[in-house]
RNA sequence: GGGCCGGUGGUCUAGGGGUGAUGACGGCGCGCUUACAACGCGCAGAUCGGCGGUUCGAAUCCGCCCCGGCCCA
């Protein structure tokens, strides 16, 4: 295991001289440390730029991902991890499957975020932010985004990545900000940017408005209460008369213009029209009726704030003879304005909702109080709640862009695996609002707007205006606000490759060939990018959409830097290695609790794994160096297992190659980590040792050599994808062609030939060896012993194994015997053990005086009892009527067969049992 | 309120009409057998959330219910 280093992570280390010629001298280490050769390959890769992706002129192949652009706000979580390795694994096996591959890296300025992480900093460091100009800050923050993102360069490198790093992309840089100003330019010419005042959400914490999707609902435990409002008539509200109305937010109250109640409430009808006083003033407000209100809650009396509240802006505009607007709480969520009494001014909302709660009790109109859990929208960057509020602001007018967004994925142009998310994305698209995509703060793309003091007419422009187009002022100022970061984002396809600039990457590149990304922000950036590809190339940005799972921690929770649950992946790899987390990602291995992420045991299996993969080769690889190339020998006269594990692969090397064709990369992995733990090594291993070290004599160890190299070549092949280093560190152990395995040749499974027959003898025989096995500890004899074994075969595949000259030494060495032998109708030996495969009825002879070697044989008394019940279900099953007449005949032939393989073997079995063979021998 | 997903040995998971339910981890037993104890071999452990239906046949399809989780209001 490797030591955990420098703290920070630390850069990729050489290797020392000593180590490299002792690695050269001596094959491969014992010990499979990725610390030896990871960096190693890295600096390699890089060296030889093999990642860089060539430049081509025009439309043709090509293969092409851009990494999700990971925030300047700090550094990488698992869930980059995450996706980066799944996309390396796709670019990888693409790139050696000979497309001109594009694996490009970027980093997201990541607009308010940014502000807000570099603010703090700052703080902590004792420089008072609110002195800084917006040039100064906007310095503060270039510094911080060299620091960081020199420092995920190093993280994505230290997984093995492989990004052209030529081609990096950061969304503040002037070519990309130019593309943000073409696009918002375009779209204002069209129409399709506006200003406008609407209700938005806004920060007032940050002062700043946000998106929908950047406000997150947050289950809060909050007060209901149920406030009277006085009768108008002063003797009635004096005995108490008034209208009960129950509110979450009573601080609202005087911003109300209206009661509401539903239009179908009998309970409320006398009421409707008339008027009542807004408490704590000497206003009156009508009670009006609309279907909005809900009967159900609290009074079913709504009261009506058009300016902070988004459902009662909209009943306001419904009733034309109400105010619209009446702005009683300002930016920074002060209570504030005309109709706020003036003890109230400039308390903050919260101290004033106390204030007013105390205020109503005093004067007795405060009717009860109960406790309510409800959502309220916090700003997922200051996490204060969100004050619904009347700005006017920039919007991106979605309807037209989001219906052809929806009719692309509709048409299956952009397809969503999996498939699942469709509807969740149908459900969003459908139901689009207007994007508003101004923000009130200095980090970020400026509005590429300017005013004219003079006029006050205003417009886009390209290039800063020198005097006012309508008036020739030129006292002109630019909008002072900056667009909302996925404004940038959502241009990622193609201004990555130069757009607006019609670029060679922009012509061969374009469009993406997978998108990966979390589910998380299919809305954020998926769907947009789907409108922005449509809109400005009138091509879809990609064809698929691969949306990986979210890693939570134990107790459920999203892995974010923000909890601080994401451990730095430098850390994992540092102590694993890149290839074992990146495997550990790929191959889901057992967690405690739902889907939790627990490094210590995720990791110990996938290392296990490299393990395996490492010293299988430091098996076969000593008996290869003689060999030139790992072209496979002539396997039609190759002994059985040579011509099953070549079989083996070839089917391996299929279903890897159909998996990830369908973006099943779990499965993929899980298939080449059976064949080549299970297969390779248990078995053809274990039964090509003797060969391979040479006992056997010349020509079977260069015959299972050849064998073992052309299978284990490949097999790394299939693997490097998934674990870049160690196939690379390996592959140069073993005889092969060309310089880097991250560059050659993808295999295709008809490399090897498959060989149906060898297959089913193999299968026959391992049921033999299993049964072996299974006797041998049955009768309690140590691994050691070298009891004497038997088969005599049931079926044809089997019956094979009788012309098959290695089959008896390789049944010794894989069971554990002293010797071996087929019975054909002879009697099995006094003193034998017996149980009966499906392929043979198999017979173990204790050495005399074995310890523990007598007593009954349970596994055969079980196998009787298991084959008996089973035997008495399909005899049930065929003397059904109903079975035989409905079932498809091909099923009824089956069970058919299956009656009389179970009920000969039933037979078989009961005789073993009666046979003095179990009885104790002397 | 609307929408989506899931519930399979102790844990995690595969399988999505054909009857011995996959695998891994953990557990138990035996072993350091010159690739590998980061390992090998063997064993135990599940009426596939509940109820009802369709079918010759259901973990798999349908309906209802219960329990988790996610997303949008």
């Amino acid at each position: 295991m490797r030591e955990p280093s420098t703290p920070e992570g630390s850069a990729p280390r050489p290797l020392s001289e000593e180590r490299r010629r002792a690695e050269v001298t001596s094959g491969l280490p014992k010990r499979y440390d990725p610390a030896c050769f990871e960096p190693k390959w890295q600096s390699f890769w890089e060296e030889k730029q093999l990642f860089r992706a060539p430049e081509l002129d025009g439309a043709g192949p090509h293969w092409t991902i851009v990494f999700p652009p990971p925030n300047v706000t700090g550094v990488l979580t698992f869930g980059h991890s995450l996706q980066g390795t799944t996309e390396d694994l796709l670019c990888r096996w693409q790139r050696m499957k000979g497309l001109p591959t594009l694996f490009l890296p970027g980093l997201d300025h990541a607009g308010v975020a940014t502000q807000m992480a570099v603010r703090k900093d700052l703080e902590k460091k004792g420089v008072n932010v609110g002195t800084l100009s917006r040039e100064e800050l906007h310095a503060r923050i270039e510094e911080w985004r060299h620091e960081k993102e020199r420092y995920i360069r190093r993280q994505l490198t230290a997984h093995g990545l492989s990004m052209d790093w030529s081609r990096y992309v950061y969304t503040m840089e002037p070519r990309y900000s130019e593309a943000v100003r073409t696009a918002f330019l375009t779209l204002y010419r069209e129409g399709l940017v506006y200003r406008a005042e609407r209700m938005i959400n806004w920060d007032p914490k940050l002062r700043t408005a946000l998106s929908d999707l950047e406000v997150i609902p947050t289950e809060t435990q909050g007060k209901l209460w149920y406030i009277r409002y006085p009768d108008t008539d002063p003797a009635r509200a004096a005995r108490g008369e008034g209208f009960v109305v129950a509110t979450t937010r009573p601080e609202t109250i005087f911003g109300d213009v209206a009661v509401a109640v539903n239009p179908k409430d009998e309970r409320h009808g006398p009421w409707v029209g008339r008027k009542v006083l807004l408490p704590l003033t000497d206003r009156g407000v009508p009670i009006i009726t609309d279907e909005a209100i809900d009967p159900t809650f609290g009074t079913g009396a709504l009261k009506v704030t058009p300016s902070h509240d988004r459902v009662d802006h909209e009943i306001a505009l419904r009733h034309p003879e109400l105010p619209s607007k009446r702005d009683t709480i300002d930016d920074r969520g002060r209570l504030e304005g005309e109709f706020v009494p003036e003890r109230f001014r400039g308390m903050e909302r919260f101290a004033a909702r106390k204030a007013i709660v105390e205020e109503l009790r005093g004067q007795g109109l405060l009717v009860k109080e109960e406790l309510h859990v409800h959502n309220v929208g916090h700003s997922e960057r200051s996490e204060v709640p969100i004050e619904p509020r009347l700005s006017t602001q920039w919007f991106v007018d979605t309807s037209k862009m989001g219906l052809r967004a929806l009719e692309s994925v509709r048409k299956g142009e952009v397809r969503i695996i999996p498939e699942r998310w469709l509807k969740t994305y149908y459900n969003f698209m459908e139901n689009l609002e207007p994007w508003c995509i101004s923000r009130q703060v200095v980090w970020g793309h400026e509005i590429p707007v300017w005013y004219c003091d003079l006029c006050k007419a205003h417009d886009a422009f390209e290039v800063p205006p020198k005097a006012c187009p309508k008036c020739g002022s030129e006292a002109l100022h630019q909008d002072p606000d900056v667009l909302d970061t996925w404004f940038s984002s959502w241009l990622w396809p193609f201004a990555t490759l130069g757009w607006p600039k019609r670029t060679g990457d922009l012509a061969r590149y374009y469009p993406v060939s997978v998108l990966g990304t979390g589910s998380d922000i299919v809305f954020f950036w998926v769907a947009r990018m789907i409108m922005g590809g449509l809109q400005f190339l009138d091509t879809p940005p990609f064809p698929y959409v691969y949306l990986t799972g979210i890693l939570t921690d134990r107790q459920g929770r999203k892995l974010s830097k923000h909890l601080g649950n994401s451990p730095d992946p430098i850390e994992i790899i540092q102590q694993w290695g890149a290839d074992a987390f990146r495997f550990a990602l790929l191959f889901p291995l057992p967690v405690e609790d739902g889907g939790a992420w627990d490094p210590q045991k995720m990791m110990e299996g996938s290392r296990n794994f490299l393990t395996k993969v490492w010293n299988l080769t430091r098996l076969v690889e000593p008996a290869t160096s003689s060999l030139a190339d790992s072209s496979p020998p002539h396997l039609e006269e190759a002994p059985l297992m040579d011509r099953w594990i070549a079989s083996r692969w070839s089917h391996t090397a299929q279903e890897v190659e159909d998996r990830l064709s369908r973006f099943d990369l779990t499965g993929a992995a899980g298939v080449l980590h059976q064949f080549l733990w299970h297969e390779l090594a248990d078995w053809w291993a274990e039964a090509a040792k003797e060969r391979l070290s040479g006992r056997a004599g010349k020509g079977p160890q260069e015959q299972a050599a050849r064998t073992g190299a052309a299978v284990l070549e490949r097999t790394l092949r299939l693997l490097h994808p998934f674990v870049p280093h160690i196939s690379e560190e390996l592959w140069t152990h073993l005889p092969h062609t060309g310089e880097s395995l991250a560059v050659a040749a993808w295999p295709s499974a008809a490399e090897l030939p498959s060989d149906v027959g060898a297959e089913a003898t193999v299968s026959a025989w391992m049921e033999i060896a299993r049964g072996l096995r299974t006797l041998k500890a049955d009768a309690h004899l140590s691994p050691s012993a070298r009891p004497v074994a038997f088969a005599r075969p049931r079926t044809a595949a089997a019956a094979a194994l009788l012309q098959v000259p290695e089959v008896a030494a390789v049944t010794c060495a894989v069971a554990g015997a002293a010797s071996f032998q087929f019975l054909a109708g002879d009697a099995p030996p006094e003193g034998a053990r017996a149980l009966v495969t499906p392929s043979a009825e198999v017979f173990l002879v204790p050495p005399a005086g074995a310890a523990g070697s007598s007593g009954e044989s349970s596994a055969l008394r079980k196998e009787r009892d298991l084959v008996s019940d089973l035997l008495s279900k399909t005899r049930a099953r065929l003397a059904d009527a109903t079975f035989r007449g409905k079932a498809p005949p091909k099923v009824v032939q089956e069970v058919e067969a299956k009656e009389k393989e179970l009920s000969e073997r039933l037979r078989l079995l009961e005789e073993h049992l009666r046979a003095p063979e179990t009885e104790p021998s002397a």
